[in-house]
DNA sequence: GATTCTCCTTGAACCGTTTTAAGTAGTTGG
DNA sequence: CCAACTACTTAAAACGGTTCAAGGAGAATC
């Protein structure tokens, strides 16, 4: 493959000569810089970027981690992240990491060896090593749907404390007074966030309107696996009206199964989603959910994260907090009790 | 950030042991490398792979490039396509072209700038002048869910003509004789070959059984724009009882736009999806639809360029053909006529 | 004690760029 | 005709690694 030189020598000028062709054609002669461009063009050279990023510093490369591509959610952050790469002449190194913390850190050290010039991460716990050794390093880090605790970086994050609020008041307004909470693992720091917003709403509600809160923790937050836990739950006897899921696929697994036992949706339980990934308003019961606004949460991160890597002396961090919206749809409805009330009043 | 220079100061030896630390072990006397071990990672050094790549001429770094990120089917074949670039310690540059053609051709120019080992591509159009530039080029490609056409390439592909006669055999089967056909535009290759494997499946069946196909074209082959078609469809008459959708988002977009109308599926009109993605089986009305082993697909084109970038001249390309399987679920049942018939016989 | 081996370690060249100081024409003014 | 500019072009020094021929220190052999 042609290399500066072999253009150079073709063209009869110096190296020097052709990377300033490349780079700053300004300072070329019009007829040298012609001359030059035409060989360039004919022996269809593309300047090694390993080699301009050893020298430069620089390679216009920004890493994504998250922990798990296949959810909806997750893969409309990444073409956010991508769009906003794209437009900036940025290219993006996607790692997903299946929630595993080691996976993680080893993709975090791949990143940093790429001397990549900027990390969009989702962090599966809160606390992770590598992450903390990786900003260490001075590399340039922004949170993506997470806050940065305690981290010297940029973050772009949804207020998951008010979403479980909005999901736990909207029940509560229904009527429902027993509600599953299906939910991961609590050390995902988006699930402890809505849960004790959850808790914190059920405090300002008055005793005798508070609801009872069951919890059932997921391994795995997929729709296959809600599916199989309703259905153990069915058989041992449903004592809930109503179910807050900790993302969209839950519900939509929980549905299955209710509807499979001919448990209906929303007539007998209301099933709330989180996330409002785009499949929940074409599901034949279409999800109540808190939207959060992925697309628009990627892009911001990489946005951000470009501008400090284009302007690192000027960059100060940022935190950017969006807030979720509850989405009301089919998959909710009030209590046959509160029904009732309400056809009173 | 700390250089092999600073290392090796650090721990009284040469660069080249430092070197040798990272990459030889077994050459270096025992002690030695547990010394410069211990300042490696004391000083938390991480060897900068531009410079690595550019002494060596290699960098583990493939592109991937996709019409849409979004649907699941991609989804999960970027996912085969990480975790087999993981597994052989690659990284992977995730492209997301929108089905732009403009947009895939400079995707392929930045990867070439970036000098990556291989491309994985799922082009768009059959036709692509960049692509063939890239190939002229020499860099290494090889298609995904797409023979190579011409192309000195691996490929991996699913067989789509199959997958179209399966699905058009299963409803005649069922009894229907008026179909539609729910697809995207003709020039996307998948379209077009499954288009003319349903055409070759209608010539064998004897004129007396063989249905009668409509075709309507969407746009954007996604959930919404199926339902606004469908909804269009239903004020204007339906004339079929049976659809073929071109993908599963545009199955289930179908499914909602009836449902609305209290059109039953699969009572009324019976529905055959495409993809079978992970949703399709959660889906209240469980789809019937054509699977494709999107992750298998992803992880065997990302094993076959691998191996090409490993072994460059021992390598002979190669065509991997999955085939399709027909997933029976409930979104398609017998016409009423037809099911009257089986009562007879 | 000199010679030969063996086992490690070192120094230097090189990968393909960018960048900057220095150089060389060609032009203008005196 | 020379000096002083101007306008380009060039040579050489990085950047941070890998690799390999050559060097050096001990141990083993004679």
């Amino acid at each position: 493959m042609a290399s500066i030189r072999d253009v150079a020598k073709e063209a009869g000028v110096s190296l020097g000569t052709v990377s300033n062709a490349i780079n700053r054609p300004e300072v070329l002669a019009p007829r040298t810089l012609r001359k030059v461009q035409k060989i360039i063009d004919e022996m269809g050279f593309v300047p090694n970027a390993s080699a301009r990023n050893l020298r430069a510093g620089r390679n216009r490369v920004i890493g994504l981690v998250v922990p798990d591509i296949s959810n909806p959610f997750f893969t409309d952050i990444a073409k956010g992240v991508n769009d906003a790469a794209f437009a900036a002449k940025y290219i993006v190194i996607l790692c997903n990491t299946d929630e595993s913390t080691e996976k993680e850190s080893q993709y975090l050290d791949v990143l940093s060896g790429q001397k990549v010039e900027g990390i969009l991460i989702t962090p599966t716990r809160d606390t992770n090593r590598a992450l903390m050794s990786v900003a260490e390093k001075g590399i340039r880090l922004a949170l993506v749907d997470r806050p940065a605790l305690g981290l010297q970086a940029c973050s772009v994050a949804v207020n998951d404390s008010y979403g479980g609020s909005m999901a736990l008041l909207h029940l509560q307004e229904l009527g429902h007074r027993r509600i599953l909470l299906l939910t991961g693992r609590e050390d995902i720091p988006q699930v402890a966030d809505r849960n004790s917003g959850i808790r914190e709403a059920l405090e300002k509600i008055p005793a005798i309107d508070r609801p009872q809160i069951t919890e059932l923790r997921l391994d795995s937050m997929s729709a296959l696996s809600a599916y199989k836990v309703i259905k153990e739950k069915i058989d041992s006897g449903i004592d809930f009206t109503g179910i807050i899921c900790g993302n969209d696929l839950i519900a939509l697994g929980a549905i299955r199964a209710f509807r499979e036992n001919n448990i209906l949706v929303p007539e007998d339980i209301s099933v709330v989603g989180y996330d409002d990934i785009d499949f929940a308003q074409s599901a034949s019961v279409p999800l109540t959910s808190i939207s959060q606004p992925a697309y628009e949460l990627g892009y911001a991160a990489a946005e951000l994260i470009i501008s400090e890597c284009e302007n690192p002396e000027r960059h100060v961090h940022q935190r950017i907090e969006f807030q979720p919206r509850l989405i009301i749809r089919s998959s909710t409805a009030p209590t046959k009790s509160h029904r009732a009330t309400l056809k009173i009043s």
